[in-house]
DNA sequence: GCTTGACTCTCCAGTTACTGGAAGGTGTAT
DNA sequence: ATACACCTTCCAGTAACTGGAGAGTCAAGC
């Protein structure tokens, strides 16, 4: 019979842990005394303490261990329970890599500009949104402010004949061949127009980055969300959205916020 | 102005996080209403709080991503602090490829013998001990018992005679080519004699299994820790002990119970 | 026999980054 | 007027311990 201490020096487990283990009915001591409550071992508990150990060392929760440390789970029983962790701890694994790579992408960024990124980007899902849209070719950069207005304009214009209620900020689709879809979110449907349809923007996973500003910045914003998608392994499976948060024509556009989302997914 | 749930879907952040980010002083609200206590949020905000979630994303602690988002943090610092973060992740990359090695040798185990491996091993690191110690050649394995218990009587005849005082269960050390070391832990160092010699089993980190049950057993218990040992990615860098934590030459060998201890290192 | 120091006991609080729930106030649409 | 969604604060719980306070126990040395 061994005393706390005594056990906790030969199994290299700290005293306060094996009371721990004690009070949560893990790993009881084989005998309290009654008078003074001090807690004593025997050697005999050494392997289902080493197994608790070993199960440990595999990264098992405590509760877990306690259930694989019953006598009468079979062996079908604990081959599932490892497999899961297996693939728990690949997953985990997995994710560090990319956690590596970012902390990496960003380390690159400070020794080049002695700062942190201008533009912070994060991956978020956006949910499917239903919308009036409208849209045209945008012939030149020069044209794109007269025409998304014109869009714009066409849509409220659209919305309000049809007593439509607006659910949110503006969304520019950016398909390919600069093709702009304007779009307002809507509550519920309401019937399309000659140059309006009404459908659902699909959700997805978006790297999202916020540009404040003018729209003369975008195109750097674009570059900054395009080189972080690029550096952290992501690849662009669709249309670019912009959705105009904060923006009034008439407003001036220093105080414009414009969040650019690029649909993604893992190379 | 936004209310929190506005905010909260637009961030992708769920309403609770946001408050309690607000009651760490992480990322307050810009504006509180002081006759309904609600919360308003700004656009101008979101910069912070997407700076914010991007640390998050690369395992930042909270209370670090606060030093990192102060407006007067020198690049250097940054830096600093993400170099320390990529070492972290490193090593924890590294632990996890350890598990997930632990793991398979597990399911290995399983999947021949369709139950838990037989012996437990783990690693520890043994702190030196302070012995009285006397060795031999053991010319073949009929031998041991015999040679050990020579070694034993005259080690603990010494100590006697010089007044010494045991500190713990016998070890016997095996060096190469069968000669064995018989070790007592004494408390305080005493003279040598003719026989015996004083000195201090070094500390290191050990790969220990512990074996219940007579001497007969041994060689199988061996073989296990060999097995785990080269399994688990470490390599034997030293002579291998026997810690005789339960042992008495009158006793009933199946009370036995045995630590054997390898020296390891990660190769 | 007494003191000293090492050891043990229980109970409570704190750690991280939230999450869930209760009880109660607010805002808006029908 | 009422229903419903939304907001508030406060409290408790998570996992696996760790640290500390205050009190009792044990063995050795004088």
């Amino acid at each position: 019979m061994l005393k706390i201490g005594e056990f906790s020096r030969i199994v290299n487990v700290p005293v306060k842990t094996l009371r721990y283990y004690d009070e949560i009915g893990l790993f009881k001591s084989d005998y309290i005394d009654e008078q003074t409550g001090y807690r004593f071992y025997s050697f005999e508990q050494l392997p289902r303490l080493n197994r608790l150990l070993a199960l440990k060392d595999l990264g098992m929760s405590l509760s877990q261990i306690d259930q694989m440390l019953k006598e009468d789970l079979s062996a079908d029983q604990l081959r599932d329970m490892l497999l899961q962790k297996q693939v728990e701890l690949e997953d985990l694994a997995r994710d560090i890599r990319e956690r590596i790579a970012r902390v990496e992408a960003r380390l690159s960024v400070i020794e080049m500009e002695d700062k942190m990124p201008d533009y912070e980007v994060v991956i978020k899902t956006v949910d499917p949104v239903l919308v009036a849209s409208s849209q045209d070719a945008i012939p030149d950069y020069e044209t794109i402010g007269p025409v998304m207005g014109r869009l714009y304009n066409g849509i409220v214009a659209h919305i309000v004949k049809h007593k439509g209620q607006v659910a949110g900020p503006g969304i520019t689709v950016w398909h390919e061949n600069l093709k702009a879809e304007a779009t307002l979110p809507i509550k519920k449907a309401i019937s399309e127009g000659d140059d309006v349809t009404v459908h659902e923007l699909p959700g997805d996973q978006m790297a999202c980055l916020v540009h404040h500003g003018g729209f003369e910045g975008f195109p750097q914003a674009y570059q900054a969300g395009v080189q972080w998608i690029e550096a952290n392994g992501y690849e662009i499976t669709g249309p670019s959205r912009e959705v105009y948060l904060q923006f009034r024509p008439d407003g001036d556009p220093k105080d414009y916020v414009t969040e650019i989302q690029f649909p993604v997914a893992k190379v």
